[in-house]
Order: C-alpha cells, then sequence, then structure tokens
DNA sequence: CGGGACGCCTGTGAGC
DNA sequence: TGCTCACAGGCGTCCC
C-alpha cells in the first residue's frame, strides 16, 4: 500500500504528538518481516524523538533520558508499512483492545502508536542509531529522495542512462530514486508521455528531465489529496486519503483514456501489474 | 554485474 | 454457498 506520500502523510499525522513521549510499555503480536532486534522491556522509559522518515521507512529515535540511571541505550525503531500496513496513534483509553492484525503498540505518556498490518509484510526493527547496522543495511541501497535538489534532471538522465531495463522497472526499484511505488511510478510515466515499456538507456535527456517534473508533481498532488487508500490506508488519525480517485491510469485498464480516448491497457513487468495509454505514452 | 524471479503473508473478488 | 485462482500499495534475497 503505502508509498513515499502515504509515508510521509503517516508522519505528519502523528509526529509532534508523540514527540517528547516517554514509552510505558511495549505490546508485540505476531511476527512481522523481522524481529524488534531488542528485548521490548528495554524501550521502556526512552524518550520519542522527532520521527524522521527515509524513502518509505520511518524513523522514530528512542533517547534515554540523562537523568536515569542506569542509562538505557539510545537509538531507535525503522518502521516500515509494507504492503497493507498503516500506523494509528491516540490516546490510550481510544486505542482498542489488540485485533489480529496489531503488531506492534508502543505505549508513551502521550498516546498509544499501533501498527496493524494484515499481510505482515511490514516491520518494527531496533537499530542503536540511524547510520548503523541495522539501519544503516536497509537504507544503504536507497537512491535520492524525490524532492532533494541534489537530484538535478542531468543527474537522474545519466542515472537511467547506464540502465537498460524497462523505465517503469527503474522507478519501482528505488535505487535511483526512491518514493514511488506501483501507483504513483504509473501516474508519473503516464503524466510524462513515456511508455512504461520503454529501455532506461533510451531515455532522451529533455524526457528524463520531463518524468522527474511528473514525479515530482504526482506525488506533490499525492501529498495534497493525504495519498491513495485503496483498502486500508489511513494515516495516524485514521483519516482516508483521495488520490485514487484523481488517478489517470492505475487500476483503470479496460476503461478510456481520460486525455485521448483509447482503451487503457494492463501488462505485467517484474512480477507487477503496469497500467498505461497506449495512446498517450510513447516509446 | 545488472536484472529478474521468488518468497514472505492475508484478504478479497471473480468465476465456476 | 463454497471452492479455486488471480491479484493486491513492497522489497530483501537468491540465482542466472
Amino acid at each position: 500500500m503505502p508509498e513515499m506520500p502515504e509515508v510521509e502523510i503517516t508522519r505528519r499525522s502523528f509526529a509532534q504528538r508523540v514527540d517528547g513521549a516517554r514509552v510505558l510499555a511495549v505490546r508485540l503480536g505476531a511476527p512481522l518481516r523481522w524481529p524488534l532486534g531488542c528485548p521490548p522491556a528495554s524501550l521502556v522509559g526512552l524518550h520519542v524523538g522527532q520521527t524522521a522518515r527515509r524513502g518509505k521507512y520511518l524513523w522514530l529515535p528512542l533517547e534515554c533520558d540523562p537523568a536515569r540511571w542506569p542509562a538505557a541505550a539510545s537509538g531507535g525503531l525503522l518502521l516500515h508499512l509494507g504492503m497493507s500496513g498503516s500506523l494509528a496513534f491516540a490516546a490510550a483509553a481510544q486505542t482498542p483492545p489488540a485485533g489480529k492484525h496489531d503488531h506492534f503498540d508502543l505505549v508513551t505518556t502521550q498516546g498509544v502508536l499501533r501498527l496493524t498490518d494484515p499481510r505482515r509484510f511490514g516491520a518494527v526493527v531496533w537499530s542503536p542509531a540511524l547510520d548503523a547496522p541495522p539501519a544503516s543495511t536497509l537504507l544503504a541501497r536507497l537512491g535520492a529522495e524525490p524532492f532533494d535538489e541534489s537530484l538535478t534532471p542531468a543527474r537522474f538522465h545519466a542515472a537511467l542512462h547506464a540502465r537498460r531495463t524497462a523505465v517503469k522497472t527503474a522507478l519501482l526499484a528505488g535505487d535511483i530514486v526512491v518514493g514511488a511505488g506501483n501507483i504513483y511510478a504509473c501516474e508519473a510515466l503516464f503524466e510524462a508521455g513515456i511508455d512504461p515499456r520503454l529501455r532506461c538507456d533510451r531515455l532522451s535527456r529533455p524526457r528524463a528531465a520531463r518524468l522527474l517534473a511528473s514525479l515530482r508533481a504526482t506525488l506533490a498532488r499525492a501529498l495534497e489529496l493525504g495519498g491513495s487508500t485503496l483498502r486500508d490506508f489511513r494515516d495516524a488519525q485514521g483519516i482516508d486519503g483521495a488520490y485514487q480517485e484523481h488517478a489517470r491510469v492505475y487500476g483503470r485498464a479496460g476503461q478510456a483514456c481520460q486525455r485521448c480516448a483509447l482503451t487503457l491497457r494492463r501488462i505485467v513487468q517484474a512480477q507487477r501489474s503496469t497500467f498505461f495509454c497506449p495512446g498517450c505514452q510513447k516509446r
């Protein structure tokens, strides 16, 4: 489910409210993608810092109270929402008993942060620092943040030019630029008028520049609309996204293109569905 | 080595 | 109604 806009919307919906809270308890449900990596009880007493995002990962700093002795180890939790995960943050009194898909509760003085994830592709992993393993290992292969100014059209084109794979596959791979998942990769390619099957090394410099601009515009639009709620995405206050109603190609195979009226198609690339318009998107 | 297939899980909707 | 199958917003790992 969650691509960068959904993860960022989630972050914004609870980061201020949890900042400064002290951990009272940790509850674990069914196993997620990886083990937590520390005894849950070792988090009790730590203080939550400013929640950050890198790609589709969230970083929740947990700092030890210098007044506490013996001092607990500082570090943080690296969270990932996988395909079907979402976070909720609410007062303990407003947090229902844990259901079968509620796999992690961080009970704090300011509320309960709960990860719900039916498919359990998500993760909550303790790391002593963002730039130390295991967090650094998981983040190591990530490409540039999409709105990072250091990602210039020239650099984007150069990175693509070194690849032979289809441009859609490269967007999804996340090692050139992070943030786009299946929905926004499809939408950005439609906006840019680029056939998703086009090989990266055949993409001209102007078209690469256009793709970068389209990707940024698509992600910005999704952020404005609160992300996409296809099935289970909600921000940490329980609010749905609205982007899905604005998607031009994603999930619309068989429908008429709003721009040229040709029938939108669905193909499979690297085991993922790709939606595109055979008229508007050129090789 | 880049690139693609696999596997992790559960739920849902379509078709029979 | 109930079964089976395809498919679902991601990504680390393995193999060619």
